[in-house]
DNA sequence: TATATTTATCGTATATTTACGATATTAAAT
DNA sequence: ATTTAATATCGTAAATATACGATAAATATA
């Protein structure tokens, strides 16, 4: 039991569901908004920023580099972060396409359903 | 240990999370595009649409409306399921301000990093 | 009325996620 | 050279998610 089925789906619903997935934790959306924020993506400041372990940082982190939403660099003592706008992007546009494929049917449904 | 620290995060991204999450496997996506596919909202053809038994359709179709992204009402027999067109326009409001809270620091971004 | 159909829920197994402390590694600072 | 600092990784505990079969509950059909 408890198979992964997810293979079952089509691509498009595969890559909308794992970049769903990197931003379905608050801590990952916050991470992302702190690297944003900074124009030096050199990190560490995250840890500063969040109510998790450093190790728990880490581990979101990885998360999202392991998606592609940020890349990292060991520079020294430090690790640096940034986003990877490309990826940003195609989160964007995966999930508009998702939103305008549902909403274009709003017209054609009953007003009175449910 | 694995407490829940979802609370510790401002509520913008609890609710981002958990929009998030509903659509964080792809038979949630694909059901939320099947029923707007439908003018008539009778489900149950849902089942039918996915490779999925029936009991666990249920599970997805329970936590979309425990989300709030759908709507189900019984009719005799069977059950219907609509989209909650206020929930989705929210959904898509949370994101988009997500996206642009990011993409507007992406000028001041150095290009070579990382 | 008896049977079939539809769907939600329960029980349960397994997988995945979340979280932390401890530790290893590497570089910086003393 | 030793100590301190930063961060990734390992081990592990607990929570949550995913999936299914069995069953219950309600309606529809024969």
């Amino acid at each position: 039991m408890a198979q992964n089925k997810r293979e079952e789906f089509t691509e498009e619903l595969r890559i909308l569901a794992e970049f769903s997935k990197a931003i379905s934790h608050p801590a990952r959306i916050a991470i992302l908004q702190t690297i944003s924020e900074k124009k030096e993506c050199i990190c560490g400041e995250i840890v500063d920023v969040l109510p998790l372990a450093q190790s728990t940082v880490s581990q979101h982190l990885k998360d999202l580099k392991e998606i592609g939403l940020i890349q990292g660099e060991v520079e020294g003592n430090k690790s640096c972060y940034c986003i990877n706008w490309n990826k940003l992007e195609e989160l964007n546009q995966s999930f508009n396409l998702f939103y305008k494929k549902i909403i274009k049917h709003k017209k054609n449904s009953k007003l009175d359903c449910c």
